[in-house]
DNA sequence: ATGAAAGCGCTAACAA
DNA sequence: TTGTTAGCGCTTTCAT
């Protein structure tokens, strides 16, 4: 079945079929019914493939993302979905899996001519490669929006989030309500938001007179397990901090681990706030206070950047659209402070 | 940059050109390596979409996943995206929202041509509509492959898992503690492993001759919200159960949360055993006894399926490939029965 | 081993 | 309002 037996069966030509499919009006109002009769009778659906490559543009968005399987990335995918699919585009989801080898391959494997923009969620801040391929398909004309992670020294569109001021608003809040002694666990430094929060951190402390120390920033990398460590390094220093910042959700979840193996007790014996909302922790009364910020949106405004300047992609291409989503502190009880902790006594 | 200007490039035909990108052999080596050498130098990339148009085979397949949040599906489409790359394959990402309608038009507008296979975790099992629609790809020589849910007298390819099994099992082992009170709160009745759950919760009371009591199995249609109500409405009945079997992760959840928010506890005041783990729990030491199952393999074996399935689509049609996946009980110590409840007191 | 040319299903410019 | 026709970029059969 294809426009031409349609065209047969109407009687017209496959040119007026495809005015009608598309609704191109200059169809005369019989004609068109007729024709739709048709095509509802016989089940016929055209080819997208066909249309794209005679068009030469397709209804497909590519979505790389590095880690399928945190929610954090799975509400932006939803954001991203709902969004897509009023647009009438279709998504297609990669895995990168935090691996820039895979990034790259799966941006190699990107025929231009099957998508009409990129979303991407990059692995590292500081990869060229990467950067590279973004550029030439910006050069091809198809957008490139990144999403909540920047790229060094390149100026793609993107929607991100006020990670600095996220953590300094946390980190200020621990400072007043007494924490002297505050550790980071920081992500990882190729990412543009783990830096970012970490300067958050720095900076709040500065501000506040707080002398920096080293051993009090350890690397979790935004992952459980090194966060785990990460936690028991610092339960391990002779001065064991009072508060923790940590620099993601799978940061916060190793920690709480630690906490919980090590039969601490959350203000008792520390004290948290962490980057990133963890869904059932709340329900499940373990109170952690935590920046959050509109994730599912930011998967929704990406989609719309990408339309915007997939629209205007040939006037304007200077003007770069980048996005920074609001974030705010949700306290829960965790970052309150007593003042002999069960933990210093030892 | 098309195959013409390659050519060209290398005072060849097209036709050689098509021959080397596709290693189709049959061209003399110094001519093949001239052409790749070109390739490479001057960045060009086939066009997928003209490529499929022409062979009408394309290399992506349609996954539809009814909540893309849920932690559970998120490992299914990891298992997918994975195996996937592995052959090659683009992973088109749809999200039905467990809306029937949404499900019917994501179908709908799958032109044909576009995908290569179809892997569906659909929202209903009693859906005809759905059930037409994907039965019309599969005589189209378009493979389907069901995920988790089957739909009624219908017999796609699948992979699911013995839900009735896994359910008979934990309840097994609740009698086995001591329990006689146990409650169920089911998934929607409109979905397979809803009802082969009750049904392995049935049996395995019917088997240990414990009356099936209507006021225990109520209804938490598989989501948190409900679940929570329902185990809500358990504790206010007169009789109250001394433990309860939750049907999905979301399910355990609305649990837990009403027993934190009563401030009861665990095995003290309840006992529980869930169906499918959910990750962070045990990591945070909230030790609640699950009926587990390989779910990124699920997802995986789906691909495999699907891809063999298309491989042989014109012999066989009349095989019908169904895998199921075996459950095991991983026991954590909310199963135990201690003899007088906290709440029975009251 | 290589090339010529038809065809995949649709669109759009041009003609009528 | 409708039709004709030349592409879109690739594959593949059939010649050579």
């Amino acid at each position: 079945m294809n426009i031409y037996d349609i065209a047969k069966l109407a009687n017209v030509s496959p040119a007026t079929v495809s005015r009608v499919i598309n609704n191109r009006g200059n169809v005369k109002e019989d004609t068109a019914n007729k024709i739709k009769k048709i095509i509802e009778n016989t089940g016929y659906i055209p080819s997208a493939t066909a249309r794209n490559l005679s068009v030469g543009v397709s209804k497909n968005i590519a979505f790389i993302v590095p880690d399928i399987e945190n929610p954090f990335f799975s509400k932006i995918l939803h954001g991203i979905s709902d969004r897509a699919s009023y647009y009438n585009y279709n998504v297609f989801m990669f895995g990168s899996d935090e691996n820039i080898e895979k990034e790259h391959r799966i941006l190699k494997s990107l025929s231009s001519d099957m998508i009409l923009g990129i979303l991407v969620i990059p692995v590292s801040h500081d990869d060229m490669i990467t950067a590279q391929y973004l550029k030439e398909f910006e050069e091809k004309g198809i957008p490139v929006v990144l999403i909540d992670r920047d790229i060094r020294n390149c100026s793609f569109h993107g929607v991100f989030s006020e990670d600095e001021d996220g953590a300094y608003q946390a980190v200020k809040c621990l400072i007043e309500e007494g924490h002297k002694d505050i550790a980071i666990i920081t992500g990882p430094t190729t990412s543009r938001p783990g830096l970012n929060r970490l300067m958050g951190y720095q900076r709040a402390l500065q501000e506040h007179g707080i002398p920096l120390r080293e051993e009090y920033m350890v690397s979790g990398e935004f992952k459980l397990e090194e966060s785990y460590h990460a936690a028991k390094k610092l339960f391990a220093l002779n001065h064991v901090p009072t508060a923790i910042f940590t620099s993601n959700n799978l940061t916060t979840i190793g920690v709480l681990q630690f906490i919980r193996e090590s039969g601490l007790k959350l203000v008792r014996d520390i004290s948290l706030i962490g980057f990133d909302d963890i869904d059932y922790l709340n329900l499940l009364n373990i109170k952690v206070s935590i920046v959050d910020r509109p994730i599912y949106d930011m998967g929704y405004q990406a989609m719309d950047l990408l339309q915007n300047n997939y629209l205007k992609r040939d006037e304007n291409r200077l003007i770069t659209q980048r996005i920074s989503a609001k974030t705010w502190l949700v306290k829960r009880g965790s970052e309150k402070h007593i003042l002999f902790k069960g933990v210093n006594e030892r």
